[in-house]
DNA sequence: CTATAAATTTAGACAGGTCTAAAAATAAGT
DNA sequence: ACTTATTTTTAGACCTGTCTAAATTTATAG
């Protein structure tokens, strides 16, 4: 097995370039761990000698199959706890996070397989993510931000890419959450920020910052 | 909060002084932990340091209140997570020692709390070891060793006192398990084992080390 | 194309834990 | 009580992962 350590850097590779095919910077992987550079530095060497990561100084890196495989088994077991900890034990999706963060390093197949079944094999956890498969697909949603998308189209909210608490419990205030449907009444040219109504009452105004971390398609039921 | 490691002496200390009032001596940390004495030597300087155990060079340990407080805690998180393991995920009480092991580390006082709800507040594990409560209480069950037991007394098995996998498997394939009722038909002089009748039916021949690790209490109903 | 800025890597130190080998303290036998 | 055996502790080395400070490489602006 590997390192907790090594685990989290393995993660951050794979989330920095998920929605990318660029090489991953040190700075990114610092940034995204609240580490040094200095120190990630050092690990990329230590990944790279145990053939986890491609890399090259100065430029970067990727991960190999190798380490794909261990980051996808990763997120596969803090996808599956957070529909754990929010359908079963009933918390809220803005704070299963750190708690997943540390189950997702227990490494059982069993354990795994059997919280998969208990949960009746979901497809996605409560933020809307994709739970690779034991087999470490992934099926990528085909949602955009809400910051890029149309006017007076019915929407579905169908993600959530940032999972701070404050930003989670901040949507929960405004009623906000995975399976809202809106429609963008008006963008402001000046910050770009939106109205938009929510489930055909309620009308918000979302900031940029905020639409940018709101994923949604283009409503089925009425297209 | 504490480190993996130094939860991980806590505990063996605990678990050491359970059922004597003795000192805890190097030693025998060293061979639970399976590590060296010169390590351990090391761990209970700084643990003393820390104020969570009193220790005297050369004369061994016992555990402060909050060296205890710490200690009970993990226990009943590791106790609490067997119950969901077995309970909710179907596993085997013989396989799931070493997943609470990983899971008692983690720390978060509405997952205890959610999870303790949720089955239902439970008071023993699968093994018959008492849940300690989120006081720190632990009810001191007052089971006595089967190789201490006297013949022809209704008996009741309420708890297992090596939690390894082999043991559980044995006592798997003779059908002995917690809620067993059983009577002491005979005790062999020579090597100390016995013949015993489990559920007023099947004959077992149980060795005195098996013995040693069953627990039991005389049986309330036929008192 | 050169000078400076930004990003990255190396060097050296440190903290937590582990180990082996050697020293010190305690326990035991006669 | 004295010598030996056992237990425990110390000393010194090593490994992982972190940091700061300094050096190096790449990128950028004239």
């Amino acid at each position: 097995m590997h390192t907790y350590t090594e685990e989290n850097y393995l993660k951050a590779i794979y989330k920095l370039s998920e929605h990318s095919e660029e090489e991953v910077t040190t700075n990114a992987i610092a940034e995204l761990l609240e580490t040094k550079s200095s120190s990630v530095s050092d690990m990329l060497r230590k990944l790279a000698e145990k053939d986890l990561i491609h890399y090259t100084k100065y430029r970067g890196v990727t991960l190999t199959e190798a380490g794909r495989q261990v980051a996808v088994r990763i997120i596969r077991k803090h996808r599956l706890w957070e529909v754990f900890l929010v359908e079963k034990l009933g918390l809220g999706w803005e704070e299963v996070h750190p708690m997943a963060e540390e189950l997702e390093h227990i490494d059982f197949e069993r354990l795994i397989e059997r919280l998969d079944a208990f949960m009746g094999y979901p497809k996605r956890d409560p933020h809307g993510d994709p739970i690779p498969s034991a087999s470490g697909e992934v099926e990528m949603p085909r949602s955009c931000k809400l910051s890029e998308m149309n006017l007076a189209t019915p929407l579905l909210v169908t993600g959530i890419s940032n999972h701070t608490t404050a930003f989670l419990q901040y949507l929960d205030k405004l009623d906000l959450g995975l399976g809202t449907k809106l429609v963008i009444d008006e963008i402001m040219p000046f910050d770009r920020s939106m109205l938009v109504t929510i489930n055909q009452g309620k009308q918000l105004h979302l900031s940029h910052e905020v639409a940018k971390n709101i994923l949604a398609v283009v409503s089925e039921s009425q297209r």
